[in-house]
DNA sequence: AAGTAGACTTACCAAGAAGTAAGATTAGAG
DNA sequence: CTCTAATCTTACTTCTTGGTAAGTCTACTT
């Protein structure tokens, strides 16, 4: 770590850094639960710096979410264009997704583990995040369903069901890895692609599944 | 609903009345962010009430948690073992918990989207809450894998793996269900089953999904 | 050296919310 | 009817915490 102890630093830099310290604070306790001044402690600063700069508890909030989203998507999206056929995208992209996850286990916390209702500017917030990281998703899999257009007909619904599943998943098996650590991020998304893709191939091709009959 | 003005009640019947009024009030605003009056206004009834039956807010907010567990659980497993294959059973299960979740939505956001850190007794709580549904689902999706076992044979782990991906995958649909209020919860059912059991069905019998070469 | 702007702190306030003391009210038993 | 036990309330206390007023300190300019 860099040498942070009672150092001035210009507001760009200090700002990141309570950005850090609050993004730590709020995947660990929730936004309610979290305290703004242990956020500045952990920030190496006092209380009314972190309001000076970012304006208020919500503020900072937002600026966490902001950031992150923003580094999530722009983790997918690379990864994600950066293949040639729709399943490669989609590889790469989950691929991408739980490296990033791994790593930054904080961000997807604050960005999709928060208790609903709290405050009109951080649900809408939230919920911009959450519908840029499905976007994207939605896309790579509308890609690879009208590519594979095979026997069966779906539409943007049905991408957009996909996509849902898909997401949740991926956020589930997020506890998974925590469980097993020895098992690395690539092998995680070999397993979902395994189980989602190739039944999204078949099915394409014809192959639905019926439900029994009731009686 | 009952006549339920300035009418005394036996405890029995009000402490149930207070956890349906907790649990509406902690869906709605997560653990923290939701306020004790409320609850107990909410319940027709005050505060000191509460208190005395319930013990503490962490109390009220456990017994949510224990009560509305147990329902999903009883839901999901009659539902489940009212079928001879284990497909049927999973789609069954499936099922179950789309109709509870659809009927009940306040208790899969008190189980399912509390933020964390909420506390020692509400963390082990939840995390009992959470490893019993899981277990159910595990146990169908081993159980599945066991009896379609082909060419690839799958262990616990496995099972453990595609229970997080269902549940996960359920619990995002969750969303995509209220975004589309026309689709009926056996709709949804019959598409995460198409999704995820062909997948899982072709896996088992050899057709696995080749990760594209790295360069 | 003096001045200035920006980084930073101590010490405080006000509001909200968990939890409680003390007692009032009513249903039912005898 | 009376007595008792259970249901229920008003009116607090106490503590936490978001937010701020008022100023201090230091790096840099001229």
């Amino acid at each position: 770590m860099t040498d942070k102890r009672r150092r001035r630093l210009p507001r760009s830099v200090r700002e990141q850094e309570i950005i850090d310290a609050a993004l730590h604070v709020f995947s660990k306790r929730g936004y309610h639960a979290a305290v703004v001044d242990e956020i500045a402690e952990l920030a190496g600063i006092s209380k009314p710096m972190v309001y000076l700069y970012l304006g208020s508890k919500e503020g900072l909030f937002v600026a966490c979410v902001r950031r992150e989203s923003e580094r999530l998507v722009a983790a997918f999206r690379e990864a994600a264009q950066a293949g040639d056929s729709p399943e490669r995208r989609l590889w790469a992209g989950l691929s991408a997704f739980f490296a990033f996850v791994a790593e930054h286990r904080g961000s997807w916390v604050v960005l999709h583990r928060q208790s609903p209702g709290q405050g009109e500017a951080i649900a809408e917030e939230l919920a911009a995040a959450r519908r840029s990281v499905m976007a994207e998703v939605t896309g790579l899999v509308r890609d690879g369903i009208t590519e594979g257009g095979g026997a069966v007909q779906l539409g943007d619904q049905d991408a957009d069901f996909v996509a849902h599943a898909l997401v949740g998943a991926a956020d589930s098996l997020t506890d998974w890895m925590e469980l097993h650590p020895e098992q690395a991020p690539g092998g995680v998304t070999l397993r979902l692609m395994n189980m989602v893709w190739v039944g999204m191939r078949n099915v394409l091709a014809g192959e639905v599944w019926a439900p029994p009959h009731d009686e």
